[in-house]
DNA sequence: ATTTTGAGAAACCGAATAGTTGCATATATA
DNA sequence: TATATATGCAACTATTCGGTTTCTCAAAAT
């Protein structure tokens, strides 16, 4: 099933999910883990991960190593440049604004 | 009401609102002209992306005019940091990779 | 003064969400 | 071979979500 990735991350166990795969790959039992939930429920969300391609899946016997599909999160980076053009103008406002007030303290 | 920015951003619709209002301020009706909604739908998703401090108000007589607070979404960029590093990472270990093989090639 | 217009609030509804418990299955281990 | 373990899946539940319709209220326009 196809998901939308800003759909996927709005949940904040999730997100936390997200943080703590992103440097080393494990098994949903260890992740669970860290979180007042079930197992099942890390499942569940390590399923909604998968399916909007923001996770990968690596069996080995009867482990499956979760880890983040790097690639997937610069989507989320990619919508923000249009966000990001405009605080950098507004950016360079406040820099005209800062030199303005330099020059009338001369 | 205090609002996750990550749950407002997470419908498609508010996503649309956002980047219809970042670049300049509308009301209600204005932006419900651009979708196949009820003035009222659009309404209930300005009033979560307010509760989100992700969009300001801003009174005019009975109109009501909306705009992005730009600031705010600073923080999903924020959020984004830590996976940052990481394909900034991958990538100069990619750099490397290349740079291998040219150097097999001579 | 009356009517029109812009907007939020409330009530309602079906669908989706996040969690639970219980079950099935495959792989290790004793 | 029998048991323990890792995991996913299904069914159920309470809550939230996104939408609609109806209503109210204040500001403009007539």
């Amino acid at each position: 099933m196809r998901r939308d990735i800003f759909q996927a991350i709005a949940d904040p166990t999730r997100r936390a999910i997200i943080t703590l795969i992103a440097l080393q790959a494990m098994t949903p039992n260890a992740i669970a883990e860290n979180f007042h939930t079930s197992r099942q429920a890390v499942s569940k969300h390590l399923r909604i991960l998968t399916e909007s391609e923001l996770v990968k899946q690596e069996y080995k016997g009867r482990e499956i190593y979760y880890s983040l599909e790097i690639e997937k999160m610069k989507e989320v980076d990619k919508w923000l440049n249009q966000f990001r053009k405009i605080w950098e103008t507004q950016f360079n406002q406040l820099d005209k604004v800062l030199s303005t007030l330099k020059k009338h303290k001369k």
